[in-house]
DNA sequence: ACTCTCGGGACTCCCCGTTCTT
DNA sequence: AAGAACGGGGAGTCCCGAGAGT
């Protein structure tokens, strides 16, 4: 293709994760994070729609992966079982043993910022839409839908949270699964 | 207080909501809010921390609200019981029926811009927060206290939706307790 | 010819003259009429040197028509002479009545932004400096010419103005006529 | 007032002619103007619309100088009349011998750049049209207001094409008459 | 002829400061 | 508490150009 070096975006992604990290994310300038790429802040932007997009690229392939699982889940298969379905496809696609330490990264990243925040409160909602969805097509119920979609928005942020805890060697499979059961036990006892 | 015009800020949430109904988000700069409500932009950015915190000030109150109200509930009540408190409470203090008409202004120009849907997710997930926090207070496990607070937001926002919904005239708390009903028995049934 | 559908150039213009007319010149990008007209930018630059361009092709016709006529009148004619037959010259090729709906949006969209009247006044004193070479050609005078030329173009500008008036369906020419006979009057007249 | 150096606007104005001379208008850019001037991009867009507006202060002043003579001229004074007193008021106030370096400087980096001569027609026209608008008032027809108008910024352009002419020693008001009379008998003669 | 990717500058706007004043 | 006037600086959008490929 041409004379440019190739995988232009996941340079800048590398290079704005490093800066993040070292400088923190307010302190680093896209001109800064484009230069260490050995681009130009132009071409930044074509890639990423804003600033903060260079360390959302993750959640979009998330939610398709999820709604999936649940899409091909058997059909007699209940919410609750479907969202463990759905959570081992995360596990096995997305994380594994050897991005642990960059996913440790990120979130340390993602937390120091509000700004970071709320792009990510944005994706976690679009996965969860994308999940009642998925439901919705199997017949689940408006309103139920729309809880196991939340339900499986809250293990999977509890179980990537406890994942990447400093020291925590246990699989993502295992967490999800011992997360998914106690929110489901919480959930049939909310009345009593 | 001399020779100024007092109430400066809701002087400019009134400007800054009809400039975004009228215009849009976008297209309405910080500068038009405050020549509109007579003030300049450095006295906006004393009242609001940035352009979206303008139509933002509701959620803050509404956090320690419904937090005092799991708070307040007599030791006993389980969290459902809890939840339905709050909404109670919020309902009184913020929903009554003069203010639906604004409210829905409010909605539709958030639902606008993905900007402003960012915003309101951070805010929510600050309510949910408090609300945990609250939970947690009264002696509930972690994990329950997260949900029920999840859950409360979710009955919180499905409620908003229905109650600022084109032609609908039922009071907010009859919508906020029959979603909830519906949310609970959701909730137990999630593993069948 | 190959792979592509011809007339790009034309299929560039009309896109963009309806989306100017549509959204207003400045929000419309060239992205956006290069994509409705089935191109790419790159595309639209081959065509036309910027994005103003696009609305300009005219102007550079009518300065070789009008120096033209005004080359082409028999010898003796005065300057009036020539520019009454210069402007019948255009009004024969480029301002018949089928051409007046287009004339209209595109006028009104010019009027629209400073920065293509800027360039509309770039093109009219290009036409006039040739329309001045066409008649130091024929041996008048020089400030004569620069003369002639400048109220050929402001006969010009005003029977176009008036002939794109809403309601107006007087032809061209008669316009033309009547706007350079008054004024050469006035002309006649300055120092009384 | 503070802790900057005043005129922050004038030497903007000298930084930029300075490096247009230097380097050619369009290999200089805003940020280096600025820097010249020991200030930011974004502060010179705050005094200048944009990178062109730097040159042309001085059209505006204009048109309110012209039109000002015009509208203060005896009341029977014919056109032609009005117009040598309004060049008048010009060469008092702008033309200069001391400005003759300056204006000529001035004028080669317009005549560089394709661009800024748009710029210069623009501000020619709202010029002629100030100018006419003064005609009007004092009664004057509309036909013969524009006309004068036209032909007072033509005699204006003329005579200051040859102000500026290296090695031209004449005063400005000297020139502009002589150019006006020139025009005035040409207007006359159109028809023979 | 048309596409893709990148470079790079112009320009807008947000947000944050300062100083002095009322 | 508010205003006026000035400035800094980064994010983000768009225009436009160049090189290489189809």
């Amino acid at each position: 293709m041409g004379r440019w070096e190739p995988n232009a975006r996941e340079r800048l992604e590398r290079a704005a994760l490093d800066l993040f990290v070292e400088h923190g994310y307010d302190a680093t300038t896209v001109a800064a994070i484009a230069e260490r790429a050995g681009l130009t802040k132009s071409t930044f932007f074509r890639h990423f729609a804003d600033k903060r997009e260079v360390l959302f690229g993750a959640p979009d392939l998330l939610a398709d992966l999820l709604a999936g699982a649940i899409a091909a889940a058997p059909p007699p298969a209940p919410p609750a079982a479907c969202l463990a379905a759905a959570l081992d496809a995360a596990a096995a696609a997305s994380f594994t043993a050897e991005r642990r330490g960059l996913a440790r990264q990120r979130r340390a990243v993602v937390a120091s910022s509000s700004e970071l925040r709320e792009r990510e409160l944005l994706k976690l909602s679009r996965v969860a839409a994308a999940m009642a969805a998925a439901f919705r097509a199997r017949g689940t119920g408006d309103t139920t839908a729309r809880l196991a979609a939340e339900i499986g928005v809250l293990a999977f942020g509890l179980a990537f949270e406890s994942w990447t805890e400093e020291g925590n060697a246990r699989p993502f499979t295992d967490i999800a699964h011992e997360t998914l059961r106690d929110l489901q036990a919480s959930a049939a006892a909310l009345g009593a």
